[in-house]
DNA sequence: CGCCAGGTTGATTTCGCTCAAGCAATGTGG
DNA sequence: CCACATTGCTTGAGCGAAATCAACCTGGCG
């Protein structure tokens, strides 16, 4: 259960100078505007392991990730979870059920310490509607979103598993990395092994060899959830797939 | 009134009229506007196996597709070419490059003989910019396309060929397909069965096994392109899938 | 301490891919 | 009208990637 204490004052801040604001869809808003939807967001926030929502409930609105990492799973026909995409600062949740006037079709939970704003569902669609600006960021929000999920089924059916795990590690790296002076790159994983594993569609057993097999070809070292990554540049052609950082 | 010059006489009618209005974006213009709207569009026929964009072209507009049908392919790493999904009457094409101001990453064919109308981007997009209801028209469009993106991946890692096979066959007869009186579906393939396999991410060869498959079980029958499908209720756990036909 | 979740490893199986051949229908040019 | 590609599809044989099943290890933690 998120914290029941603290709403807007947690974060010290309005949205006019959220860190956010750059990366999100609320930079349609003009400073006037901005200030009157200050006042209609709910600052929350969740510690790892919290659900922000669940597959299946109905929408309320949608939240804003101001800091930390989430998780979006869906459950599949055998009843086990599935980690479909992780969710980084900047970015915006549920918005498709909330556009859809949808039940939620997916779950999303914090990984890591996570802050938040939610937007209740009614007044943000008024809001929508009075302000295409905002509306359009919203498609081109879901425009970007569609991109990578094509990419994805072709990744998918195209590249074996220890190629779908350099590709997540290098768009994971981005994130999470930092370069050394050699270029290599490190990062410290975010989530399980099984949650990585279902990332990129696979089994644990599978993923636990494939990372054995990219450390044999001296492509990536694991320590624990440290991950070296070198000489990647090769073996992604493909490398231009998934949203830039910011 | 109607226009007395119409570039629109292909169709002899204007959008106001449009059979697949409805099921499009479009029926978010008042009247007023569909006749504007209808000077902005430009009718275009297409044979079966006519190109609408290619793949890395610069996206000029969208296309609403009035009649036919229209298949989209994305080309893989090794060159060969890969069917992602078709497009029925209603459907609007296009419209991801055109929102993020991109080039098409993939390739629109007729696969029959279709009819369509073209909207031309700059127009376009001042419309949607002064009318919030069609850019949530838009919205809602994506987020459709988004949940069954979802639902693809997920299906994609859970289930085998054979099952893959059958939920296509049934959305395939939702717009190609009739009950006779026993209950069973016939449909028409629409498409080479080397697309077919490729809608469902599998090799011409595994498809024709899969078809083997299903027959010796009694689910389904093929002569050729016909097929008739029978029973398929208890191997279609998760068959809420794909949207429904309008 | 025992227990458990997270992770690894090994053995085995299976599903689907690759390669290769064959075949029917259709087209094409001499 | 025949010889011959070409296209769409099927079949067989073999292989390989990944799933499955099962054991086991490790580090927390009550």
């Amino acid at each position: 259960m998120p914290s029941i204490i603290d709403f807007n004052t947690a974060s010290g801040q309005d949205c006019r100078n959220c860190d956010v604001k750059g990366r999100s869809e609320w930079n349609a808003l003009d400073s006037n505007e901005l200030e009157t939807f200050s006042r209609l967001r709910i600052h929350r926030k969740f510690n790892a392991g919290d659900p922000i929502f669940l597959e299946g409930e109905a929408c309320e609105g949608i939240y804003c990730l101001e800091k930390g990492l989430v998780g979006i799973r869906k459950s599949d026909p055998n009843g086990s979870s599935f980690m479909l995409r992780l969710s980084y600062p900047g970015d915006t949740l549920g918005y498709r059920a909330f556009v859809s006037d949808d039940f939620h079709e997916t779950t999303a939970e914090a990984l890591e310490p996570s802050s938040m704003c939610f937007i209740p569902k009614s007044p943000l669609k008024k809001l929508m509607h009075k302000n295409p600006s905002l509306c359009f960021r919203f498609l081109e929000h879901a425009a970007r979103d569609l991109k990578t999920a094509d990419e994805c089924a072709l990744q998918l059916s195209s590249y074996p598993v220890p190629s779908r795990l350099i590709h997540i590690l290098v768009t994971l790296g981005r994130f999470f990395g930092a370069s050394d002076n050699d270029g290599a790159l490190f990062l410290t994983l975010p989530i399980t092994k099984a949650d990585l594993a279902s990332l990129i569609h696979t089994r644990p057993e599978t993923l636990s060899r494939a990372i054995r097999k990219l450390e044999n070809d001296n492509i990536v070292s694991f320590s624990g959830r440290t991950v070296r990554l070198t000489n990647v540049g090769p073996h992604l052609r493909n490398s231009h797939g998934h949203e830039s950082p910011g």
